[in-house]
DNA sequence: AGCAAACTCAAAGTTGCCTCAAAGTTATCT
DNA sequence: AGATAACTTTGAGGCAACTTTGAGTTTGCT
């Protein structure tokens, strides 16, 4: 879904990894990787990525070093990584150009969340919105609005309705769905999809008994019906 | 975003590419550049900036003649940048009608705080307001006005809200909101952020209890509503 | 120093999201 | 048509997150 190119930079290879799978499981597609400030450098002017994750503390080049190097050629907002030592510095960062700092350790959830507000600050998109038969859902505030009253939808609601949206026209599996909500051990979970379902129809249909956008698919799914892409 | 002209003056390349970084993140869009007593003062003719930095020490036309030089056609405001050793002189670049002075080496938050005093000063801007649902907030003197009622916001409730009002209409998250509450060690504040959260909703709302300008999102953060820019 | 306002934090109270089960309904197959 | 499996619908319980209050501490002002 997120197309954004992103940049992780540290030498440890233990948080490199995590950080970017933290990325590709929230749906990034390109996560590149750079243990140096050098490579960090070189991979910036090549590839152009749309935003970096900057790791302070580093031997050789360090965070601030890089951040400093990197504002010379480049307006790419970052986020810096600081350990609890490195507090004060973190002003330093701050005033050099970087867009935000999040101190380690950190909830995943933390730093997609800012990294997310930060891509949306700087790159600003047109308004994502999903029409459908009775409502229109916008992606961006997760709310859904019909008959010009505004529905905000649960997480799990907005996670059910995001992998509906992906695959909007086609079959999504039961388990596909389960998956998408409640992780990857999911079996024993369809009653309860069932149950968000429900709660998801009466927000977006008309008469949620009589789904027209979001309809069954007996035996195998769910599939999303949505207003201008037809099949 | 300020759209004031900035003209920055100093012989040295590094200082002069530094400020100007500075004040281009803080969201200047015009910052221009002289390294010369004789370039300043034909570009403050030419593009009338709004306000000038302009460094002391100089080759050839140095700070104190620029500003005399300056002062006999046009009456910008002017910031001096001073070396320690030049801390007398700093009284004769006021006598000579300077607005401030700032000694080097200075920390780039400093320069920018003690510039938008000035512009504020010298251009007084229109209300910065913000209105919401229910009551009306001023951004300049941190009061709330609620049914023609005054209310004045504490530190902690101003700083809040600043942080949820840059993110209007997006979620922010708890971290993000202790964070610039509190700054960096914020873990283990988040009951303290809710009683704050709580205080600023009795100023704001016309029913704290039931929140429609400042509204949880459950399990992240916030997000404030303002009048306006809503879909 | 003394006072008031602001801040912090903990503890109790409340809310609402999630889950799951049980009963009801619909579609499909033979 | 009847049987069966799959899906719908409702409700209740648990729990984590959020709210609210109050009391103690700090801060800033006179």
């Amino acid at each position: 879904m997120n197309d954004r190119m992103i940049l992780v930079v540290d030498d440890e290879y233990e948080l490199l990894e995590m950080v970017k799978s933290i990325f590709e499981r929230a749906g990034f597609t390109q996560v590149l990787t750079a243990s140096s400030g050098e490579a960090a450098l070189k991979m910036c002017k090549e590839q152009m990525p749309d935003m970096m994750i900057l790791d302070v503390m580093m031997p050789g080049m360090d965070g601030f070093a890089i951040l400093k190097e990197l504002r010379k050629t480049s307006k790419i907002p970052v986020l810096m990584l600081t350990a609890r030592g490195e507090a004060e510095d973190k002003f330093m960062g701050f005033e050099n150009g970087a867009d935000d700092y999040l101190l380690k350790p950190f909830l995943p959830k933390e730093l997609l969340f800012r990294v997310q507000a930060i891509l949306k600050r700087v790159y600003p998109e047109k308004e994502r919105k999903v029409f459908l038969d009775a409502a229109t859902v916008d992606l961006e505030k997760a709310i859904v609005q019909r008959n010009g009253e505004i529905i905000s939808l649960t997480a799990k609601e907005f996670q059910l309705f995001e992998k509906l949206y992906e695959n909007a026209g086609r079959i999504v599996t039961t388990g596909s769905l389960c998956q998408a909500i409640c992780g990857d051990f999911w079996q024993g979970y369809e009653s309860t999809l069932a149950t968000h379902i429900r709660h998801l129809r009466e927000k977006i249909e008309e008469n949620p008994s009589k789904p027209v956008a979001l309809v069954t698919i007996k035996g195998i799914g769910y599939r999303l019906n949505i207003k201008g892409a037809q099949t």
